[in-house]
DNA sequence: CCCCCCATGTAACATGTTACATGATTGA
DNA sequence: TCAATCATGTAACATGTTACATGGGGGG
């Protein structure tokens, strides 16, 4: 049983700790005070995971001892947890799941910003705007074709709602490669 | 222990039974061959759904025997079933949790339009406007506050992506809402 | 002959959620 | 004194994923 990769979430997590070391509670209050904060992780989710990532060594823990309070424990990457950090920001965009990595790939745009030369962000920029260039196309093909055989208007409304939807991420992909070029 | 709600997942494929009476194979297949087709449910995660529909007394099943094949089970909605449902459909959105829940939002909005009234359908759209029109405000309001005390520009870009995606909706949801209006 | 499609399902395993537990400090 | 915040964690439970199992039929 070779070692499974690690999730998406445990991933995030690692990185922000790469950004800067943090403790568990740290975490918790950052994905709160994030707006648009789509996941809350529970107690129960984001403890267990820190314990993970130490168990795999990309992590370990400075317990911080201060008067009187219970003991915060500072969660700090290894050299290992930083380099398995690095390679994850570093993926190239998969084309045929960019619309459910969209929220990864945003995430690690931010993380990039440290992490890589400005060179490799443009490329990365120019890889998610082939593969939403590409999917956009694809769902109105398949409106363009399909779309009349849908039963009622409302599937037909909805697909629509895709489409506007990735085109404004395209959009935001060009112009944001655009303003990165300009220096 | 009263009955735990239903999964949104479960909430879904109860829906789509309700549309129509499928094997759980059908199902299977209805995910894969939509477009943009986030989620791709596993037969592990398919099959136990079911049962546990059925064992609600919210689903039936239909045996059917032809020739040398093995047997289809064809999953009906019983009237408790289309009950559920329909009061899944009508439920008012959220507008707390209307980025996270665009994608079920949508699902309800195609779902809907068997279901109810076409003055209920507008005044759903009339509600994700509203709830839509305060996500966008709340996070332009926390770029142009926070937005320049963040580190580093990725971070500002980022945000820019949530406001013009979001953007995009409340755009579909308004422009939807006036075709709806015309007739 | 082999592989893919149809069509269902199970088992092991990891993970997430909810709810609870602990215990000190700060402010009303 | 009561509540909230800081700060960590565990236990029960449900669910999802991956991989495997089954078995017939049709096409290359």
């Amino acid at each position: 049983m070779t070692e499974r990769p690690l999730t998406d979430f445990e991933q995030v997590l690692l990185g922000m700790l790469v950004d800067e070391p943090r403790s568990g509670y740290d975490l918790k209050k950052l994905f709160t005070a994030t707006p648009a904060a789509v996941y809350q992780p529970s107690a129960g989710a984001l403890y267990p995971a820190l314990r993970r990532l130490q168990r795999r060594g990309l992590l370990c823990v400075e317990v911080t001892v201060s008067a009187g309070r219970r003991g915060r424990r500072v969660w700090h990457p290894t050299e290992a947890g930083r380099a398995v950090h690095l390679e994850w920001v570093r993926q190239p965009v998969e084309p045929d799941a960019v619309a459910s990595d969209l929220g990864l790939h945003l995430m690690r745009f931010v993380m990039m910003e440290r992490q890589v030369p400005i060179a490799e962000v443009r490329r990365f920029l120019v890889g998610l705007i082939e593969a939403l260039e590409s999917f956009v196309t694809g769902m109105e093909d398949f409106a363009a074709s399909a779309g009349e055989k849908l039963p009622g208007r409302h599937p037909l409304l909805a697909l629509r709602h895709g489409v506007l939807t990735h085109r404004a991420s395209l959009e935001w992909a060009r112009s944001t490669l655009a303003e990165l070029a300009e220096r």
